[in-house]
DNA sequence: CATGAATGAGCCTTCATTCAT
DNA sequence: AATGAATGAAGGCTCATTCAT
């Protein structure tokens, strides 16, 4: 299926050894923070020495761009199919709103790993790595998907940049509310935000 | 009245120092971010040596809780008035989303600042050491906006919690996207959510 | 006197500390090679942990760099009496050779660490990061008092730069010998260059 | 003949190894420098594991001995039929100096690689590796010539040890010459060392 | 009130070597 | 005969903090 996932060179055993490494790294991420998120303590939690780490990826920037890339795969896998099984514009909506939050109910580390790189990864000269990409490819398809609901007559009129915007952020904010109180009733948020959405996306009379 | 910022024992000159440290600290917060605020690059910002701001706040943990403090102060300072000044309760939620859209705009270092250290700064066990107090503190009061405005009518039926922390999570979204682009047509961005939030708080006939 | 020696913004104290470090990576560099001349050998023969030495240079290359600086500074300070006190430029080019071999008795570890670091010491892309400068102004300047000799009938007929890299190899020779035997009689040597260069170098009747 | 390098248990396949790998290491060696000639470098070079050069040679130490005894052998074996074509000292002495210059030309690497190990590898104590061997036997064999010139009176009176060593620094210092610039005109540099070593060893009449 | 000097812990990375296959 | 995987020591450097002045 994703044959990006074990390319041509790699071995059975090197692909799980990646895929181990890169599930301490999220792991680590999530409990313990970005800046806190060493070599030694990724090591440590793989009961492995940091070159292990080095031998396989090179680099801290690379095990971190795989994080990344990782969880945006399971994050893109994951709703997939939830999208595919609407068809009007507002059911979309709807059932974005309600995946994504039930990704981040079963994926709660990954996401909040994700996070982590997303607010601190830098290039040398100081400038953030993911914020371009991210906002990009996460608000864009949000925004397309409200746009074409306008264009159907499906929604009303706002500006459809704006509330996608909106949307990201009040699913990424359940992600900070779990970090606070993980015993959360995400059923209950997942609800209520699908049911903010629609008054706020639909079309008044 | 702020007692904690000038106790007794301090200065004029000290109190003085202290301010310019805080403001260092946090341009350096927001134009770097949290792991390149080092002492070492607050203390060059200050064009001070590093161990003026050891002898002012002693540790790095007591600069960043002042940072927070100072502008926890500044936000709850320049968005008092406005909400005085409205009497119902949608018009007070419409005054919070424009007046901290508004203060985001002239405040931007400072909120990218506090964001930065409520994020990152941990206690030595690894906990975060802000989440708490901030999300008490911010969320509740729009809360308890929102639970007023139900009780008098106003609004209609919702989980206050998750509405307040939608609004809460939508006003941050534009410091985000300020990071990206910054020059948002911010105007337009707080309309646009002053309006999405009217929608979706407003009673269904 | 050397104004370049004791700069403006620096206290005789750290001057000082200057110095010692550098006589230590001079000492390490001499007696454990290149390779082995390590921050954590430097400082450990200063007595002092590593962390001064990055105090006071910021950066290995640095230090390196001043090892380079304050031996040329060295050379030339001892030898340019010599070379003055000469008119003819056959005893101008005696005096050279004595001069040179007498320095590296006095100074022998001084040349060790100058030699170890222009055979090693490269930039990031590989590149030698000594030798251009090194070879130009110690062999160019053996090469000007050459062709001067010959311009002026003193000396004969030969490629002057080829003489004048034979004397500077004859030169750093000694060096070499000096690693191996270290009770070398260095005056023969130094007589017994001065009449082979003498020799070398005058006019055939 | 060669009794060490071709012993009883190698087969063809595995000297074919070993001569490859020797060849990289000589080949990084002169371009990269000593210390980025590591094992990962050197195999590299050869599209071949690391692990296949810690098996053919065990030790880094050991492929660096072999590169030693390889350029050795190379160098000896080219000058042996030049020398022993003359027959009087002196044309001993031009041809060896001559041939030295020539064998630079075409081993280039070979003689860089060479002084890279001489001048860098040290035992675990510290102590210089190659100095000996090489000054004892290169020099040497100079010095023999010269004294067998001196005895048959076509030499005049000077130290052999002092001009056998400079006779060795001025070929060397070709070497280093060639390394600031590859296009040096060495047919010309060859005259000009036989003259320069003609006219320093004539027996002055 | 301010500073320069110094430190030790920790960071990421490189590297020669070992080992099972 | 060859390899990939793993390791531990060491390297240069950053940083918050301590201390004497």
């Amino acid at each position: 299926m994703r044959s990006e996932s074990v390319p041509a060179g790699r071995t059975f055993l090197e692909e799980a050894r990646r895929a181990q490494i890169i599930g301490c790294a999220i792991d680590t991420l999530a409990a313990e923070g970005y800046s806190r998120a060493t070599m030694a303590r990724i090591a440590e939690r793989a009961r492995v020495s940091k070159s292990v780490i080095v031998y396989h990826f090179a680099t801290k920037e690379r095990v971190f761009e795989q994080v990344v890339a990782e969880v945006f795969q399971s994050a893109t896998d994951a709703l997939r199919p939830h999208l595919d099984a609407e068809t009007t514009p507002a059911d979309k909506l709807r059932a974005y709103i309600a995946g994504r939050v039930q990704f981040l109910s079963t994926h709660q580390a990954h996401m909040l790993a994700l996070f982590e790189i997303w607010m601190n990864l830098r290039s040398d000269d100081g400038a953030l790595r993911m914020s371009e990409a991210d906002a990009e490819s996460t608000v864009d398809a949000i925004e397309q998907l409200l746009a074409a609901g306008q264009a159907s007559g499906d929604f009303g009129d706002f500006s459809a940049r704006v509330m996608a915007m909106a949307v990201r952020q009040a699913i990424d904010g359940v992600l900070l509310q779990l970090r606070v109180d993980p015993h959360l009733d995400l059923d209950e948020y997942a609800r209520e935000l699908v049911a903010l959405f629609d008054r706020a996306t639909r079309r008044t009379s």
